[in-house]
DNA sequence: TGCCAGGCGGGGT
DNA sequence: ACCCCGCATGGC
């Protein structure tokens, strides 16, 4: 499919927003390249991809290829969902000043936003493949769906990209086709999720604003559970106060912050306790400022007070986009 | 080589 | 409201 160039504009970020930093974080190759960002946008009959660069003045530029007419109203829109590009966020920043793994994020990195994923079926992806896995066998499932059963698409005069498998396209793709991809036990939840998007239209439409009801609603996904399914809705939906705890967070609120061990409800309450309605936006961050290490690893980092993201030279959160392994 | 890694569902207590 | 097990796969 070969999208055709439409319109360009140009669109004012906060003082003090870091598009770089922001666009880079689980960015796969082709999704940023070190200038530009590349934003998918999905509408019924129609895809598009914007390109975003950071202009001299701090300005964005914004160049919209579609395969059918779109307005620029709509795209702009798109693009502040996932670059949150205008977000004012010196309320949390006062919060976590001082935060013994977080303190970063509001000094040196205070330039960087969560970078939101267009959909939530696209996000119910990357949380199927974070389950039971480490970073690196997380993002490879991911990265091997996109690429190996996703759409090619051509950017006119320019190159082509890989955007995500629609849930129609990973049903005529069939189970077997997941499993190659390395998906294991989790092909099958990834294709009776598929299925869900195919048969309910416009589910994600349907979700209430309220996250509990949004959260029983998507919990009806067989292999969705509260992890999965809380990270999903943070990364599609920007629902900040929703904390997806595992075992990675949860020992590190436990050893670090409350110093004893704690169960998930008392470690989602001193969640709460620290960061209050931004406490799913702190996993994200917590997951950058540790490169995404093992625990073990993690928890020895923060120990020694090495609390700030690898930008080159390994595999990280950060430097994903770079890396074809 | 066997164990573990940002889970989940189903079973039990 | 816990605890335990099996579940695919890849990395070390």
């Amino acid at each position: 499919m070969i999208l055709h160039r439409r319109f360009s504009i140009i669109v004012e970020p906060a003082e003090g927003y870091d598009f770089h930093l922001t666009a880079r974080a689980y960015a796969l190759p082709g999704e940023y390249d070190g200038v530009k960002a590349r934003i998918p946008i999905f509408e019924k009959n129609s895809l598009a991809i914007a390109e975003v660069t950071c202009l001299s003045d701090g300005k964005l530029s914004v160049t919209c290829y579609s395969n059918t007419n779109i307005e620029k109203s709509f795209v702009e829109e798109k693009v502040r969902h996932v670059l949150a590009f205008d977000e004012d966020l010196s309320e949390y920043h006062a919060i976590i000043r001082g935060d013994p793994v977080l303190n970063a994020i509001s000094s040196k990195f205070k330039g960087l936003r969560m970078k939101g994923v267009s959909n939530l079926w696209n996000a119910m992806l990357i949380a199927f493949c974070q389950q039971n896995a480490s970073f690196k066998q997380g993002w490879r499932m991911y990265r091997n769906i996109v690429y190996n059963m996703g759409l090619k698409v051509g950017l006119e005069g320019g190159i082509s990209v890989f955007v995500t498998p629609s849930p129609a396209m990973v049903v005529e793709q069939g189970l077997a086709k997941l499993r190659e991809q390395g998906l294991g036990y989790r092909a099958n939840y990834v294709l009776e999720a598929a299925k869900v998007f195919v048969e309910e239209e416009s589910f994600e439409e349907k979700l209430s604003e309220v996250d509990v009801e949004a959260y029983a609603a998507i919990k009806k996904i067989r292999g969705l559970g509260v992890y999965s399914g809380r990270l999903a809705l943070l990364l599609a939906q920007r629902r900040y106060s929703l904390t997806p705890l595992d075992r990675w967070t949860i020992r590190i609120l436990s050893e670090i912050y409350a110093k004893k061990r704690l169960s998930l409800t008392e470690a989602e309450e001193e969640a709460k306790r620290l960061w209050g309605k931004w406490s799913g936006l702190s996993v994200y961050f917590m997951t950058i400022v540790l490169d995404a290490e093992v625990i073990s690893k993690a928890l020895q980092r923060i120990a020694e007070g090495r609390v700030e993201p690898s930008l080159c030279g390994v595999l990280t959160p950060m430097t994903l986009w770079q890396y074809s392994w």
